[in-house]
DNA sequence: CATGAATGAGGATTCATTCAT
DNA sequence: AATGAATGAATCCTCATTCAT
């Protein structure tokens, strides 16, 4: 709630204790993501990663099939990631009011997105890098995190609580919103917190979505006063 | 307002008869851009660039002193597109009222980045690959483009006819939701139409600044019926 | 007297219960032998061998000291082999006539290439991969059979029963005709059976070199009706 | 016809002036050979092959797309020569009777094997190294050219002047008896001219097929005296 | 005896750049 | 202006061997 530093999200959280990794695969990818996301996957070379994880190419390779399996093993946090997310999102938020249930879904994909902040920079402008495979294993992904926040604004839209409006196009907005904490960071992290990040963005896209906004201005006045 | 193909953007426009540059030093960028685009700047090889031209390395060298040069010329029609759009811009909008402005300045911009959405995406992907001299050109013309939105939107919310919210984040929201049109063309190139997804957009935009929307509902229910 | 298998000799037969080799070395030149065939001993990895042997790399390095060890394990049967042969025919051979002596010794020397078809196999297409002193080891266990073979041959034409020839190319000719029992298998083994294979040999080289051939052509009208 | 090195072959003969190289690739090649021969095609890395030629790695690519490239480069002189040997022999032979063919085809053949050694010693100890493509390619060159011989055989047993005789298994003993000038080279060419061989191994066959030889003895008489 | 992580030199290949023609 | 052969450092990856446990 504090930070405002520039690598905020520099490392990885380990997001689940269960994670299928040994701890030095784990270390691996932790020192691969860093450089990833400071210099690309393409301009990274395997001698860049066993230095930063403090062994020899020799050892990497001990560990990993090729450079693809470590980028691949990058991404499979996000994937992880979104699908705990969505795990403990979906069947709550059908119970809710939708717009609580939108509020609750963003912000939760907004944390999220400020914990896998790297993945998900990485994702947006390594896209084309990847092997099909695992692209369209994201892009499927994405998809289903997309059909989360589309069943939520059309319910709204049913019960007269949202505008009537495409509903493909604002998921696609909602999630892009958030993710810009990740890819442009540049500005955003040196004049928000996370959170005043999460609130606000909360707060722009449902006063677009109902008018009278969110909670009728109460968040939105908390926090009016940052930095 | 009806093509939804997906290599919209896939060539360059001339933006302006007044180019600095040769004919054939138009062409090799010409060329190269369709690569970066496809492949990124990295993987694409001088050589496949001399190829696409119908000219040798040994040619292409004379025409430029580096890859690096031919990406920033390449870089260079970002930063002369947006400073068109400014200089047109500039002026005119001050005269207006801040929500007829507000909406101008977006649909101005929406434009530019379907007429540039190659320019664009290229610039979210590979901003990292750029050398820091030119990566720091195209941030300061990022900001001022921001501070032409931000100047707007202060104005709407001293005059009471947008909501008071955070000029910059709100800036950020607007460009990245143009943005997106370039980055999120896998999905949206192929359910909208540039003109309806500017619509929308500014819509989308407006309705959260003004409760009541961009002219009170008007343009919104026009392209209610998509599709 | 029946196969026409493609793998016969797919496992090298302990040739005698006097084997200088643990049990477990044994298995793992046996396990080696077969990746050797089949893949030439530079593409074969210690891995490779380990991991055939039911072993780990560490516990491969307990049992040789480098893999030229290995491969060295893995010639010592043909000289060994040739030596078994060589011993049970010298001294025998001595005592009986030319032409019995030279069938009685082809057969023997052909039976022994059916059995050792892969370790002659592997002689003839890696000679030049073996270090120099391991190869030297091996030709003059060449020389030797080709001794026996030149002694046959010249006490023959002393004695009138073959044709003058030279001794030392007709020992050649019999090695290579029989060795090629292994190195032409690709064809031969779908065609011949062993016996088949090795009469017809030997009446191919008895004809050459008496006229009337082997038996007068009892044995070669035994086999005429082949498959 | 008298020379007796080692090394005899160690060149290339360019086997035909219109052959659809470049001199720089002819070069390459030819260094490439040398290496082959000495080391193996694996041992032999781009690096030795590029300093033997007089040029960096680099340009050495430039000629060939890789190291399998130049390999078949170099196999195809093999087919390359057997063809050309095999155009000049078929239809001369049909119209000779079948002792006089199949002494002419010997003796071209063994002279081939002579001129084209250094590729025969390659192709008998690298078959399994190779691509199946390139195997495959190879294989067939063998068919067609034991054909060649397989059919003479046949004549010859029809018209009475052969014994009966497997004609697959002697076209292989033929063939196998002349590329042994290549393979045994080490102890071979230090006993016989290239000439002493093709007679003596023309003589070993024919004697084998017809009691009586091949011109009756004369030719053996000829050589009988050598060294 | 057994393990398997660690090593690092060496493998083939790519590629931006230069330069003589 | 145009060519394309030449360069060589850098790329990813392999593998025989060692050694602490």
């Amino acid at each position: 709630m504090s930070d405002k530093t520039d690598d905020a999200g520099g490392t990885l959280k380990r997001i689940s204790p269960s994670q299928p990794y040994g701890e030095k695969k784990w270390e691996i990818v932790q020192a691969a993501a860093k450089l990833f996301i400071k210099k690309g996957s393409i301009s990274t070379g395997v001698r860049d990663i066993a230095e930063a994880s403090g062994i020899t190419v020799g050892t990497l390779y001990h560990y990993f099939r090729s450079k693809d399996d470590i980028i691949e093993a990058f991404m499979d946090f996000a994937v992880y990631g979104t699908n705990s997310f969505l795990a403990a999102a979906i069947g709550i938020l059908d119970k809710m009011g939708p717009r609580e249930a939108l509020q609750l879904a963003m912000e939760r994909y907004f944390e999220y997105v400020n914990e896998a902040q790297n993945v998900i920079l990485f994702w947006h402008q390594e896209t084309r890098n990847l092997k099909p495979e695992l692209r369209n294993k994201l892009l499927d992904n994405e998809l289903v995190l997309m059909s989360l926040f589309e069943r939520i604004i059309e319910r709204g839209g049913e019960a007269g609580v949202f505008r009537v409006v495409d509903t493909r196009l604002v998921a696609h907005n909602i999630i892009v919103l958030g993710d810009m904490w990740a890819f442009r960071r540049w500005d955003l992290s040196r004049r928000f917190t996370p959170d005043e990040f999460i609130k606000r963005q909360a707060d722009f896209i449902l006063h677009s979505l109902c008018d009278g906004g969110a909670d009728s201005g109460k968040k939105s006045r908390e926090v009016k006063d940052k930095q």
